[in-house]
DNA sequence: TTCTATAGCGAGAAA
DNA sequence: CGCTATAGAA
């Protein structure tokens, strides 16, 4: 009935690939090949059915997924009828169709638009504050950051009533910047759906086939969007896990999936549970322990990979001894596992550095993926500040960023006089500046730097359009001395600086060369990349460091999982609710599939936090894990037993009694508190002690020179 | 206006 | 411990 191209898909593939019209719902395992379905599926309706490009829309979760989908896509079936076929992540299909549309809705907000990064937004929080004079509100820019998110995916339950109050205003600022957040990217696409009969119909029309990957995490929002677009054909096709939802904090829920068939009663429901990926010692393992969640539906994964090595499990006495020991096995496995094999995978991108100094100090190249992303960088963001500013003059952040970087004269003084203007006459902070010029109303000198400043902006906005946006970037770099500048700081990092603005010029000019692109595109697509997108995966021999959310849909022969702590596995912060619990135990079990052949798991006894050394406990999903599977890795003379540390956990009776419990101590960073409880004696004695202003702590009396009062 | 020193606060994950 | 906001000097 079909092509060979079809033929290396086992039964179950098959079965999704080649479903019917109408809703599909692929319960995809871990390592069973869903991006492989995916793509044969978009090839067999291509090719089989003679569905046309242009009627086909796949959303992934990041670029690079969706860079690979389009490649193998393309393997299938030859160039020419690509250039229609839609494939994006969310945020970027739905910017597309803002680009084209969104002055229909009457926004006063035009396709030039700025996509503001959390950052962004929080400078325009900031901003609000200080004006408002609410610089002593209880909640942290953050904080409200994230109630503003929660607002617009229709999510806040009840938020204090000075917030609201802020929100419009923020709202306000947004659209006379001419700019959206990552939510409004989201909401606007839908609101523009709903609310203009044509351009719905028109998607609607076109979309006769929606692919959706890792559709566990899709948030409420997203689901809209789906159901908006499939109104009419209904052929959803999508694909997931629920055992690897790990988003929730974004909104993402796994009810979406739980409630598919409900909302489609024709659903058909194909579950993927054979892993091509991992040996079965690793695939029983993770398997195991997600077992323990309530929340699922349930799959029983199984592979051929018969066997295979246990997991291993080192335990340090501190952070330090954990890096050594990854540090060690990397140089030990490199005769079988070039470095680029291997992966560190974090519960924080914090915990990056203590690993960072070992690599150095051993010489063991490695990337760190995600964190701070390469566009998040100082540098990076005020030259990227430049070029937004050029493309959409309403953007104030970028130009309050830039006004005075590198430093022109135009200090606080004079930015606060044309912020008054601007206020009261309710004009552009460009018109309010050559306002002020004409009126005298600042310095002579502050003057002229503005009349400089506005011309250099001119140019530049001229340029961007006339020539090249690498040349127009390089030649702004020159005309500002950002380089100078740079250098003539007392910056230790001032050097890798320099070095990331020669990137950003060589990054536009491969993007405008290998696709073709102009400035605003490149804007777009720097302002959506994803932690992903950085990865280098064949280049620079180098073991790849990330956080287990960047690590998201990858692979490696070889997995480091460290940090397994309680406060990390769960978090601290997801300690209290049972269902964000259940997010974490799904967090490690993602970690752990994403290992083909060997596994490690380490943690350690004492960690630094602030600076401070603090006592840590095994993770207790450790003890969710066979022990059979586990095999304990112990160096030199340590006697970390792996029963006792998991399971039992001695209690002594302190015999260091002047620590004892009652009695009044003082610590350098958390001042007075009270002895609760200790144990262990000599070099490890332990104690327990209740800060008035930090809680309850766990401290290594040896470590933490408590002073007796 | 700009530069520098330091106090004070803080890191959960990310498009 | 590391970053950043801010105060104070130049």
């Amino acid at each position: 009935m079909t092509s060979s191209i079809f033929s290396d898909l086992n039964d179950k593939q098959r079965e999704a690939v080649f479903s019917p019209d109408g809703p599909v719902l692929v319960l995809a395992g871990a390592g069973s090949g869903k991006t492989r379905v995916i793509a044969y599926r978009i090839g067999y309706l291509l090719k089989e059915k003679n569905v046309s490009p242009y009627s086909i829309l796949a959303v992934t979760f990041t670029n690079k997924a969706s860079t690979e989908m389009k490649e193998r896509v393309l393997k299938l079936l030859g160039k020419d009828r690509m250039p229609f076929l839609w494939i994006g992540t969310f945020h970027s299909i739905c910017a597309r169709i803002l680009r084209e549309d969104i002055e229909k809705l009457n926004l006063k907000i035009n396709r030039h638009f700025t996509i503001f990064d959390k950052e962004d937004s929080k400078s325009v929080i900031k901003k609000i504050l200080k004006d408002e004079k609410l610089g002593e509100n209880s909640f942290g820019i953050s904080e409200i950051s994230d109630y503003f998110s929660l607002i617009k995916r229709g999510a806040a339950r009840s938020f204090p009533s000075n917030i609201s109050s802020l929100y419009s205003l923020y709202e306000k600022s947004l659209v006379e910047q001419n700019a959206l957040d990552f939510d409004d990217l989201l909401l606007f696409t839908v609101k523009l759906l709903r609310e203009v009969e044509s351009i719905r119909v028109k998607y609607q029309q076109r979309f006769q086939h929606i692919l959706v990957d890792e559709y566990q995490d899709t948030n409420d929002v997203q689901e809209e969007l789906l159901t908006i677009l499939a109104e009419k054909w209904k052929n959803l096709f999508l694909v997931g896990d629920e055992d690897q939802s790990i988003y929730g904090f974004r909104g993402s829920k796994v009810r979406h999936i739980v409630e598919f068939p409900e909302k489609y009663s024709n659903a058909k429901i194909i579950r993927l549970e054979k892993n091509y990926r991992s040996f079965d010692t690793i695939l029983s393992s993770a398997s195991a322990l997600v077992s323990h969640n309530k929340e699922r539906l349930g799959k029983t994964l199984w592979t051929d990979k018969k066997g295979g090595e246990k997991i291993k499990f080192f335990s340090g006495e501190s952070d330090r001894d954990e890096a050594n020991f990854v540090a060690d096995e990397v140089l030990k496995l490199s005769s079988t596992y070039p470095h680029n094999k291997i992966a560190i995978l974090m519960r924080t991108n914090s915990q990056s550095r203590g690993l960072e100094e070992t690599f150095l100090n051993k010489g063991i190249p490695y990337q760190i993926v995600g964190g701070i992303k390469f566009y998040e960088r100082k540098e990076v963001k005020d030259i990227i500040s430049y070029l937004r500013l050029a493309i959409n003059p309403y953007d104030r952040i970028s130009l309050l960023r830039v006004i005075n970087t590198p430093p022109r004269g135009i200090g606080k003084t004079t930015i606060e006089a044309i912020e008054k203007v601007s206020l009261e006459k309710n004009i552009t902070l460009y018109e309010a500046i050559v306002a002020g010029v004409n009126k005298n109303l600042f310095s002579q000198k502050s003057s002229q730097s503005l009349k400089d400043f506005m011309k250099l902006i001119k140019d530049l906005q001229f340029e961007v359009t006339s020539s090249k946006p690498s040349e127009a970037t390089a030649n702004l770099i020159e005309k500002i001395g950002y380089i100078n500048h740079l250098e003539s700081q007392s910056d230790l990092k001032k050097e890798s600086r320099v070095e990331n603005i020669k990137e950003l010029v060589s990054a536009i000019k491969e993007f405008e060369v290998r696709e073709g692109g102009n400035l605003e595109m490149f804007l777009e697509r720097q302002s959506l990349s994803s932690d992903q997108d950085e990865l280098d995966e064949e280049a620079a021999d180098s073991v790849k460091v990330m956080t287990i959310h960047s690590a998201k849909g990858l692979e490696f022969p070889v997995v480091f999982i460290v940090g397994l702590e309680d406060g990390f596995f769960p978090h601290e912060k997801s300690k209290m609710k049972a269902e964000e619990v259940e997010e974490e135990r799904r967090l490690l079990y993602v970690g752990m599939t994403r290992a083909m052949e060997r596994l490690y798991f380490t943690n350690s006894k004492t960690r630094y936090i602030y600076g401070n050394v603090v006592i840590r406990d095994p993770s207790p999903f450790l003890s969710e894990i066979p022990f059979k599977n586990i095999e304990e890795i112990k160096i030199a003379n340590e006697k970390a037993d792996f029963l006792k540390l998991n399971y039992t956990f001695e209690k002594h009776e302190s015999n260091d009694n002047f620590l004892r419990p009652g009695i009044r101590v003082y610590h350098k960073n958390y001042g007075v508190g009270i002895v609760l409880s200790s144990e262990g004696s000599g070099e490890s004695l332990k104690v327990t002690v209740s800060f008035s202003k930090f809680g309850r702590k766990k401290l290594l009396a040896k470590m933490a020179n408590l002073e007796v009062m």
